[in-house]
DNA sequence: TATATATGTCAATATGGCTGACGTAATTTT
DNA sequence: AAAATTACGTCAGCCATATTGACATATATA
């Protein structure tokens, strides 16, 4: 009998998943000069056309200083275009080009390839545990809007509390 | 129809998951002084012991130089103890200290805490298909140590080939 | 003995996080 | 209309963790 119960296998797992699973991107990332946080600035602009700044501060969990870097380079390379919002012109509302759809399309080929390998032999039922998994690994407290469109919920009111 | 068959939804679930799943330990570790580099090499000499630091080079596919740093700290704060090989003793296996036991411990307790609480509700064949789901995730070409003890494989050979 | 291996270390560099401070334009509040 | 707040950008500097290249030491092997 396990003493600690602890899941040691699945942590591990976890990491080699994980690894190998990003792994996937990086390497194509590395010849356009671009890193990690490229891609997950692309991915969730495109996934959420019109996305604003704080919205991606937000999901991102990173200051916008660091944000700022990483977005001036796809926005100077043209990856991302910012639009001033109609009602509010002070935000920039953040799309992908198609440039930057291409980029974020072939990343996305790569890992729903490794994705697909890993699915086979996995019934729609067993794919949909797999969802229900991983869904439930997030914190769900404080939800940003996008976890909120993921989820399904009530927008939970205001938020960009004072960062500095 | 979806045209293009990119799992889009997976990959981002993927992101989330994984980015709160490491971020429990990331808490913890702050108290330490330590960072996410030590719980990687922390963890896996706790679950290999006696691992050599080639092997763990392999696992977690970084620079000597880099691990060294993470490494040094670890012995100096005496979170993990070196000994020489015995059939070959410019070896150091490495070994976590009762200390090294219990900050690791403490680290799977809260990652097992919110497994087990995605994992309710999931039945063992279930789990039995997440845990499918992630080794198909891995990489296996040129597999290090620790994952011929996870797929149970024969040895693949020696590696170490030059890394300079 | 000569060479190769396992490890450690010095020095320099890059990426991507961070904090603190400040500026500007636009909106909201008073 | 004036004041305060908000959304965003940016300058400057710090830290952790990764990198490459070079070299030292002890030990093993040919």
């Amino acid at each position: 009998m396990p003493s600690s119960g602890l899941r040691w296998d699945i942590i591990e797992l976890l990491f080699f998943a994980y690894r190998d699973f990003v792994g996937d991107a990086d390497q194509e990332l590395e010849a356009f000069g671009f890193g990690r946080a490229h891609h997950r600035v692309l991915h969730f602009v495109h996934r959420y056309p019109g996305l604003k700044v704080a919205d991606l501060l937000d999901v991102l969990r990173i200051t916008k200083q660091s944000l700022g870097r990483v977005l001036k380079q796809l926005l100077d390379e043209g990856y991302i275009v910012q639009k001033a919002g109609s009602n509010d012109r002070r935000q920039r509302l953040l799309f992908a080009t198609p440039k930057g759809e291409a980029l974020v399309g072939k990343l996305a080929t790569l890992q729903t390839e490794r994705l697909n390998r890993a699915l086979r032999g996995i019934d729609p039922a067993g794919l949909e545990t797999i969802r229900q998994f991983l869904r439930a690994m997030i914190d769900r407290d404080d939800p940003d809007k996008v976890l909120e469109a993921i989820f399904g919920l009530a927008p939970s009111g205001p938020k960009h509390k004072e960062q500095t």
